[in-house]
DNA sequence: CGCAACTTAGTTGTGCACAATTGAATTGTA
DNA sequence: TACAATTCAATTGTGCACAACTAAGTTGCG
């Protein structure tokens, strides 16, 4: 009795889905250990890398940076103002947005944060051109997922 | 001023993992749309994979084959029981353990679950070889990160 | 100028991920 | 057999992701 082929398609698209998953999670993990000394969550770090890049930015910039709507970013950044290493404050010029910005305590913990990455990539065990790639591929399957699910919804 | 190298380690690194986390969204995203006729969330739909495929388990076998523990599984399985999909029994030969099974509802819900894997690979553009080799390089990154953060803890 | 449409952030509710703790039951060992 | 160690699930608490909705303010058009 042979395997329908839809159902051999169920057990490899699990793989497939499945593996990027558990690396998303693998991940996590590893900056949760390193990220534990400067109190910060895996997506806090992502917001400070984003604001010690460009300094002060809206809440909407910032989520269009980091694909993340105000629904995550809100209480993230309630957080991280509680934590001291960010003020926010509504802008004068346009009073629908408010700016984030750094504390000096939260410039100042950039340079604790400057061995996580390397320490990230060794972590991996890929070489630096092999990262470079694997990025480029999973950007592309974002951009195709992305584009996928708004002809779908419709 | 040359931008020092740790900083641009820490640019790289930034798309590095978020393309990662990204991918792993969007790919929630698409599964979103595509599952909500079957009442499923992603998690859910994994759950119901490793069940059409292994039948009766108990939650450490489940959690194992996922790689989730019981804190997330049982509240999931909690809301699978109550749409009908499954039902929780405490083992009889060893009390400690809860069997998990599908119910007919369940079972049958398989067969509408079919389509969904083709139109997944569908959404990704990728040729099956091509996620293939995906899945195989994101497999060893995981076993890499894991084997890193084991490290890390101690 | 005045109002409708839009933009933006916040709030609320649901669900997943995971750490820490609890409690119950089994297993191993003396 | 009795008890200590282990196993396992559940619970609790924190944080992220996202949808739906609210509220407030701005912009553009008549």
């Amino acid at each position: 009795m042979p395997t329908p082929a839809e159902a051999e398609f169920l057990r490899l698209d699990r793989q497939i889905c499945f593996s990027l998953h558990a690396a998303s999670r693998a991940f996590n993990g590893v900056y949760r250990v390193l990220l534990k000394d400067l109190g910060l969550t895996y997506p806090q770090y992502l917001v400070m890398l984003v604001l010690w890049e460009h300094g002060e930015l809206p809440v909407k910039t910032l989520g269009e940076h980091l694909r993340l709507d105000s629904g995550t970013l809100s209480p993230l950044l309630k957080r991280l103002e509680a934590a001291g290493y960010v003020q926010r404050e509504r802008s004068a010029a346009d009073e629908r947005s408010v700016l984030v910005r750094l504390t000096e305590t939260g410039t100042e913990l950039r340079s604790r944060a400057l061995r996580v990455p390397r320490r990230i990539a060794g972590a991996t065990g890929f070489e630096l051109e092999e990262l470079r790639e694997l990025r480029a591929r999973l950007d592309r399957l974002t951009a195709a997922l992305d584009e996928a699910a708004r002809h779908l919804e419709e």
